[in-house]
DNA sequence: AATAGATTTGTAATCATTACATAAATGAAA
DNA sequence: TTTCATTTATGTAATGATTACAAATCTATT
C-alpha cells in the first residue's frame, strides 16, 4: 500500500518490505496482536521473516510512536497500530483486549493529560481487566444452569 | 504488627512470619518496589527467605486482592500494597513509580467503574510515564546551559 | 509425640526478550 | 554498471524474570 510507506517515511521510518508488512498488519489487525501472533501470521507471506527483525521493527515503531506498545497482558507484550488516545480491555476469561473508545467511556479524554502536577506526561495507559461481554453471559448461564442442577 | 496479621487473616490469608514481613514491608514503603528490591531489603532481617517464597506470596496477595500488582514497568512487576484507586506515574528518566491521587487528577474516580458497557470490570489501572518534576528541572536547566555554552 | 496439612525452600526448567555477529539489501558516487 | 558505505535483516546464543517441582520445615490437632 502506497499510503504505508508515506505513512512510515512520514515518521522517519525507511520503508522496508519487512517494515510495511508488520506497519500493516497492525493497521488492519485490531487485535491487539502479542509477537508470536503477528510472527505466525506474517510467516505465512513472508517465509524468511526472522523473529528478531519482527522484534527490533516493533521497538522502532514504538519509539517513532506510529505504534503502542501495550502493558496490560502481564505474560506478552501486545502491540496496536492506533495510537490515538483510547482505553482497552483484557477479558481474563477468553483472553481477548478490546478497544475503549469515547462513546463507550466518555470519561476517558480528562485522564489523557499533558501533565500533572509539575510532570511531563508522554504516554497514558488506561487498562481494565474483567469479563467480556460474551463471557459474563456464559457465567450467568452456568450460575443458572447449576443453580437449576440443584434443584 | 498486630493489625497486619488481622489484616491477612480478614483475607483468609493465614499470618506466617514470612507473609507478616512481605505484606509489612509494603504497607511501609510506597515505592511500588520489585520483586529483587523486596528480596534483597527483605534478606537484611530475614537471612533465610526464598524468592520463590517471595514470588508465592506475592502471587496470593494479588489473588487476594491485598496487594496490586503493576504493568507499567515492562522489565519487572511492581507491587502496591494499598488497593485503593489512585493512578501511577513512572519517569523514564530516573525510574521511580509515584503515586497520583485525587488531588493531583479529580478525574481520576470518573474511570474507575465496575462495568463499560457490557463488560464487567475487575480491575483498573491507569498509568503515566514520562518526566518527574526533578528530571523535567533538570533536562530545563541542562538545555538553559547549553544554551549558554554555544552563546 | 505422632500425624496430616500447609508453607517454605533450593534447584532446575521455561520462555520472552535482547545481544551479537554475519549476511543481505540499499543507494549514492565513480 | 561497478564500488563502496550504510542500513537493514537474519540466526544463534545469552540473559533474566518467572514458574515448576520435589524435598524440607513448620503448624495445628489428636
Ligand atoms: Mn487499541
Ligand atoms: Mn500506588
Ligand atoms: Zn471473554
Ligand atoms: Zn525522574
Amino acid at each position: 500500500m502506497k499510503d504505508i510507506r508515506a505513512y512510515l517515511s512520514e515518521h522517519g521510518i525507511r520503508p522496508s518490505v519487512q517494515r510495511i508488512s508488520i506497519m500493516e498488519y497492525l493497521l488492519t489487525h485490531k487485535t491487539h496482536p502479542t509477537v508470536d501472533e503477528m510472527f505466525i501470521a506474517l510467516s505465512d507471506s513472508m517465509p524468511t521473516l526472522s523473529k528478531t527483525t519482527l522484534y527490533n521493527t516493533l521497538k522502532l515503531f514504538v519509539d517513532r510512536q506510529v505504534v503502542l506498545m501495550l502493558g496490560l497482558d502481564e505474560k506478552n507484550a501486545r502491540f496496536d497500530g492506533d495510537v490515538s488516545p483510547h482505553a482497552h480491555f483484557k477479558c481474563s476469561c477468553c483472553g481477548r483486549v478490546e478497544d475503549i473508545f469515547e462513546d463507550e467511556l466518555p470519561e476517558l479524554n480528562l485522564v489523557f493529560k499533558n501533565n500533572i502536577g509539575r510532570r511531563f506526561i508522554m504516554q497514558t495507559e488506561l487498562s481494565y481487566t474483567g469479563y467480556c461481554s460474551d463471557c459474563y453471559d456464559k457465567r450467568i448461564q452456568s450460575i443458572d444452569n447449576s443453580i437449576t442442577n440443584t434443584i
